[in-house]
DNA sequence: TACTTATGATAAGTATACTTGTCAAATTTA
DNA sequence: TAAATTTGACAAGTATACTTATCATAAGTA
């Protein structure tokens, strides 16, 4: 019937969209204003205290520029602090304020809770298998992405 | 290790990425300037002369007010028409230009061929099983969605 | 040490992808 | 038929998600 309906691309599109309504549902429902990058940046500071902001866009595959806004954002919540690293004027170093923590703390266990919701048309094995397959697809495709995933840092470690 | 990289809506929106770089390369290397929507939309506008902007909305799974963009970009590059529809003076028209057929006809085979690309890192039977269960995760979170899929329309056919 | 190259961050511009609100026109209901 | 509701489209505002360009600072090379 309708050509597009069975194209990877528009089903991966369509699905991206329900996982970002029902993280936007679930953290308006707790009263808690998170977007999805918002968290993926709060989580990955938290493990990588002093990181820079070029270094973090590599760990959650954005690109510089979009993460430069996101930052911005969390900064401007006071979830965040952005001061100027010593040994490299030119990069940012970013921490967790308090309040950072206390809300990252907060929201994990309902991001977590709604992974699952997302894939919730699927029975459990289909859910394990999607996961694998989405996991495979992902690594293959990276480095077609425009913002791939870059974990080895040409870094001393933060 | 990193906390994000197993979850669901990660690696969704990563593929995300991937499938629309892939897009974005492909059309470029073929001198196109179409984006995934505007080619969604372009295509059904094809298979549904003279429908309207809401209902076409509903077809691709898109809100009405993104949509309205998109037709406004597809209109300006002479791709499609926009008329006023007689019998309901507030519902906007849309049809394929002759320039719009003539691109549709050539991005489609891009179009179809790109769709593997995206799932390159699967073998033929995982990537039948991957569309199998994106088709069923996204049919079961249809209403979750923001813009949900709309296929039965209250109108008449266009 | 001067010169080149690379890198971290930002700025400006485009295109989604939504939200809320408004307006006009149509439909339904009273 | 008048009033209430619904609906199609658009406007304004926010947040990604990129592109290209620029700037400052570092690092490497001659």
């Amino acid at each position: 019937m309708t050509e597009i309906y069975g194209m990877a691309g528009h089903l991966i599109r369509r699905l991206n969209q329900i996982s970002a309504s029902i993280f936007a549902d679930r953290m308006r429902a707790a009263n808690f204003d998170i977007t999805p990058v918002q968290f993926a940046a709060l989580s990955t500071i938290a493990e990588h205290p002093s990181i820079d902001q070029a270094t973090l866009a590599g760990l959650i595959a954005y690109d510089r520029a979009t993460l430069g806004g996101v930052v911005d954002r969390l900064e401007a919540k006071g979830l965040i602090a952005r001061t100027v690293r010593k040994t490299d004027r030119r990069s940012r170093v970013l921490t967790l304020t308090e309040a950072g923590r206390v809300l990252l703390d907060s929201i994990k266990p309902i991001v977590w809770d709604l992974q699952s919701q997302i894939l919730s048309g699927l029975d459990d094995g289909e859910r394990d298998e999607m996961l694998r397959l989405l996991r495979k697809a992902a690594d293959a495709g990276n480095e077609l992405s425009r913002a791939p995933l870059q974990l080895k840092s040409n870094k001393e470690p933060c």
